[in-house]
DNA sequence: TCTGGTTAGTCAGATTGCCTGACTTCTATT
DNA sequence: AATAGAAGTCAGGCAATCTGACTAACCAGA
């Protein structure tokens, strides 16, 4: 009931994640994509425009390949990922885009991108900047796996 | 692989809140806090000096009361909490820190302020501000359940 | 004072988003 | 060839939520 004086940073960056996400995702549906949820997003922002591996995937998003392999099946099932045989490596699938994923891809995009703008209006250009910078350094300064 | 040029918001957000939350939570083992996990700080965050009930806990936290009800379970498993039974409404649980659990709080509190400090110092204190300033703005720029 | 609506909490069950371990298949190196 | 290592699958588990249905208690009004 009582929130100490000054909210704790970690109180502050879960909380503007938590609205950013849901602004962000909570408009989806509207976009013709009502299946797609938060936790695809650790597949769609690091997949390559030529198509990806699971494990580069996996690597990429910092989690284990049976967790990214459970979310490609997923986007697959819904028709925005496909996968070929990459031919370098018969072991190896290249999961790609569909053009209907290509579409999702570029609506979170510019969600994001309006998401920003509307937040730089209250903040001003210098304002964003600083919070980039500010939540840039935060990761830097406590890196994985370190007191 | 390639993150695209400049990384989004959501992506820094969620990067952030993860290295700050393990930074914190990492270290509650060397301190003589080895099952505190991160969803138990929705409980801890807004408990009452004096204890507080279920309900108002949940409702502070934004989540189910029954959601609660299992951190709670949890936490008084874990000798950091007690109940005692509300003497103005009969239906009532009180749910407060034991010692322990004070304690718990108190070395939360304290590598949080240890963190924003080591942050303060790469910012400076004008650059904590901003960072402050804009995640605020986030959190009331973008309430839940908006477009 | 009974009664009905509201609130506090519990019980049961489901889902999401991750995890680990064991395995197969293919590649690459020796 | 033989074998080590990498790519991906299969099976199973757990944490952190959720919803729905319920009981017990409180409270306001007839």
């Amino acid at each position: 009931m009582n929130e100490p004086s000054p909210p704790s940073l970690g109180f502050l960056l879960r909380n503007a994640y938590a609205a950013l996400a849901e602004h962000v995702y909570g408009q989806l549906p509207d976009r013709g994509f009502p299946e797609i949820r938060r936790a695809h997003s650790s597949l769609l922002r690091h997949i390559a425009p030529g198509g990806s591996r699971l494990t580069e995937l996996a690597a990429a998003a910092g989690m284990a390949k049976q967790s990214m392999a459970y979310l490609a099946d997923d986007l697959t099932a819904l028709g925005m990922l496909e996968a070929v045989p990459d031919p370098r490596d018969g072991r190896a699938r290249l999961l790609r885009l569909t053009a209907r994923g290509r579409k999702l891809y570029e609506t979170l995009v510019a969600l994001s991108a309006e998401a920003e703008s509307r937040l730089e209006a209250e903040l001003g250009a210098t304002g964003i900047a600083a919070l980039r910078h500010g939540l840039t350094q935060t990761i830097a300064r406590f890196p994985p796996g370190l007191g």
